[in-house]
DNA sequence: CCGCATCCTTAGCGATACTG
DNA sequence: CAGTATCGCTAAGGATGCGG
């Protein structure tokens, strides 16, 4: 048994952790998790594992290499696992882990935030442009 | 009195608007709130208004031409406001919108996960780095 | 099927200098 | 104080072709 829970070492990593300064890591971390790619691969994996070929699918217009360095550096962060079953033609599965599954929810809230206020938005940038060119 | 609700408009939307869509405007306005500097600037501005200057000293490490971006990019979007004081020197306040506030406590969330799982993920690429690179 | 390597173009971004 | 304008570099990212 720890002498401190994980939620209290979360809570000590918070403060030690300051994304407004330039040089601290979570700055770099925030950048990151900070991109579509991340975002629609995160979101995808939701429902369960997926295929690399799904995945390519499923988020329309990612390169291959787009969509492969983000599963290698979401990898590499501990947030999905990459699993190869070793047939042929072989065969690769993407999945969240629990730590990824933490974060997800967070970044789906954002997908649907944008999918869902995409009229106000739309309709805030007609009132600036016409603001400014009236012609 | 409206036929619809705001939010029954809202699920409409989120019906229509896909981000999985290559063409969609809600893939661009993802991409546009996926930013580090947004995020930032939502996350300060949390606590209230806040002048240019504010802004700038919290936000370690931005330079004058990505704050502004950012601002501009905001304010077009009608998620915050921008209010000139015509005293000399000229004063410019930002503060979020409605819809901004909106927006916020998710962003907010996703800053202060970066900040409190910094230790994991960074176990996570030792791990990784170690494994693929032993000797 | 699932990538990696290479080339190449674009545009993001920082640095610097100047203005109301 | 709060920007705008310009330059120049670097790195993101698409296209193509090859490999296990």
């Amino acid at each position: 048994m720890p002498t401190r829970t994980a939620a209290q070492l979360r809570e000590e990593a918070a403060r030690e952790y300051d994304a407004f300064l330039a040089t601290c890591p979570a700055r770099q971390l925030l950048d990151r998790i900070s991109d579509k790619w991340v975002t629609l691969v995160l979101t995808a994996l939701a429902d369960g594992p997926q295929r690399y070929s799904d995945l390519s699918r499923r988020i329309a217009g990612v390169s291959q290499k787009m969509l492969t360095q983000t599963l290698r550096s979401l990898e590499r962060d501990g947030l999905l696992t990459r699993s190869v079953t070793p047939s042929v033609p072989v065969r690769v599965d993407y999945d969240l882990t629990p730590l990824g599954r933490t974060l997800m929810p967070l970044i789906s809230a954002i997908k649907s935030w944008a999918e869902s206020h995409m009229p106000e938005v739309a309709a805030a940038r007609t009132t600036y442009d016409t603001a400014s060119t009236p012609a």
